[in-house]
RNA sequence: GCUCCCUUCGUCUAGCGGUCAGGACGUCGCCCUCUCACGGCGAAAACAGGAGUUCGAUUCUCCUAGGGAGCGCCA
């Protein structure tokens, strides 16, 4: 008796997926996946003027980056205006829609005169039972849902809860524009109804057209889906999250350095909550999550946070797949040209054994590229300004010394090179960090890194001596 | 202005009439230590305000304040 479950992502190509966007595929695909049913993708492109193929592209690759992966092939809306004007025409029929004839001033006068008089609803009902034989000559009508004048519209919100509309609050809308084509409202109780939708979660945002679409389903005598009106994401301060005021693209979350994993188990705890549960693998996400769970109040935005759990799944990461990630990431930032350039089999050997040690330190790609500047940079270092201000004529001095003692080292590895470094600070009566801190800057020309004993390890004998070598003298 | 939604530490949240109001991030200490991280231990930190209902409200109801969404022939 119970239908498979089929959820939708409906994004308008208007713009880049931005991160309420990218969190609203990931509530439908959660859904979808936890009921084993289909989430589908549906690009909403009834607004000719604004939509971009651009837009279509950016919006198709946020979502296979984020691998939030849908069914069947991407449905455009607009190649279903044949039968969106097909449903209007049977409404008409019935009575359940009539042509409106108003010109754009007694529309804004119908405007200024319901906010004047403090009504929400503005259509004044003037073409409603009008007989057509007094439309204006010449003039292309628009088609208006004849709602309900009276009684309540309810919504049973997953989310929201019940929600009660008063219908002399809501309007007539409009549901085939002028020049016959179908209007957002319309087309999408349309698609929803023909696509199969058993479940639509969106953002809260569209909650009020929720009361307006389940006028229309009732005008055609189709039951609506289950509603689930997930609240918006806001800003750092509070405030909305536009694209104007610090709104971002999943790409831009791609070049920073984030993984697709933390950014789905950040984008997952921000509004829907499973006890003490922070860290979820993808199977515990779609297990554990469920919509009426999720909480009514918008949250912010929280890069720390983000960055937390992002350092947590790079740690976690296997090494040779954060090398293949990192590998990948130099497509999209700026000088990832010239890093990939340097990187050979060598290099990259060399990198696979360092990982260990980079990504204990890494909260981004980015930072675990940086950490592995060290390998790639070439002889004669550039010393930090930090490090710099370490190699004093005794530090110089004792670099020296220290490039003798190595050099002793025939079976180069960690344990070898520890083991003599440990003796040298032991017969010189030294310090271990006093003999490290001299060496890392060497080394790395920074005051940090790996430990001491990897990073001699990875750089191996020759490039090592030759290090310390350059900066022994003067 | 009108309609609808929201309000627990700085942030994300747990809580679903009786809790010392829990966890996480961040912050601040301490430990570990060759640096930085990681890790461990600990600390400070919240129920927006006011009325009710109740033996008892963070939890239920109402009001106020604050925030958000919508009020298109945009989506």
């Amino acid at each position: 008796m119970t239908r498979p479950v089929v959820t939708r992502f409906a994004p308008s190509p208007t713009g880049f997926l931005h991160i309420g966007g990218a969190r609203t595929a990931l509530f439908n695909w959660l859904y979808a996946k936890k009921l084993g049913g289909k989430m589908l993708l549906r690009i909403e492109d009834t607004d000719r003027e604004r939509s971009t193929q651009a837009a279509i592209d950016a919006i198709l690759d946020g979502l296979k980056w984020l691998e939030l992966d849908w069914d069947g092939d991407v449905v455009y809306q607009f190649s279903n205006a044949a039968r969106h004007r097909e449903v209007v025409e049977q409404m008409l029929e019935r009575g359940t829609a009539y042509r409106c004839y108003a010109s754009a001033e007694e529309l804004t006068q119908m405007r200024e005169a319901a906010r004047a008089e403090g009504r929400t609803r503005f259509y004044n009902g003037l073409w409603r039972d009008r007989d057509p034989s007094e439309a204006p000559a010449g003039v292309k009508p628009t088609i208006r849902l004849k709602a309900p004048l009276t009684g309540e519209t309810v919504i049973e919100d997953q989310v929201q809860g019940r929600v009660v509309w008063q219908n002399d609050n809501l309007d007539d809308l409009v549901l085939l524009r002028s020049d016959g084509t179908p209007t957002y409202m319309l087309a999408v109780v349309v698609d929803d109804h023909d696509m199969g939708v058993t479940h639509v979660i969106r953002g809260d945002d569209h909650l009020i057209n929720a009361a307006r679409q389940k006028q229309i389903y009732d005008a055609l005598g189709w039951e609506i889906p289950v509603m689930a009106h997930i609240p918006l994401i806001h800003g750092p301060d509070g405030s909305k999250l536009s694209k104007r005021h610090g709104a971002l693209g999943v790409d831009a979350y791609r070049s920073m350095g984030y993984l697709p994993v933390a950014l789905r188990n950040y984008l997952v705890r921000l509004g829907w909550g499973h006890g003490d549960q922070e860290i979820f693998s993808t199977d515990e996400m779609i297990a554990a999550f469920d919509l009426p769970a999720i909480g009514r109040s918008a949250a912010r935005f929280d890069f720390a946070k983000l960055e937390n759990l992002n350092g947590h799944y790079i740690r976690h990461s296997n090494d040779q797949t954060l090398l293949d990630s990192l590998e990948n990431l130099l497509r999209y930032i700026p000088n990832g040209a010239q890093i990939a350039a340097k990187i050979d089999d060598n290099k990259r050997a060399q990198l696979l054994r360092a990982m260990p040690g980079l990504k204990e330190r890494a909260k981004t790609l980015l930072e675990l590229i940086d950490g592995a500047s060290f390998i790639l940079a070439e002889r004669p270092l550039t010393i930090e300004p930090k490090a710099r201000a370490l190699l004093t004529p005794e530090t110089r001095q004792l670099i020296g010394r220290l490039h003798g003692a190595l050099q002793a080292v025939e079976a180069w590895s960690g344990e070898s090179t520890e083991a003599a470094m440990r003796g040298f600070a032991e017969t010189n009566g030294l310090k271990l960090g006093a003999v490290a801190q001299p060496l890392r800057v060497a080394l790395t020309g920074r005051t940090t890194s790996p430990g001491i004993f990897d990073v001699l390890a990875v750089l191996g004998r020759e490039e090592c001596l030759a290090r310390l070598a350059d900066q022994t003298s003067e």
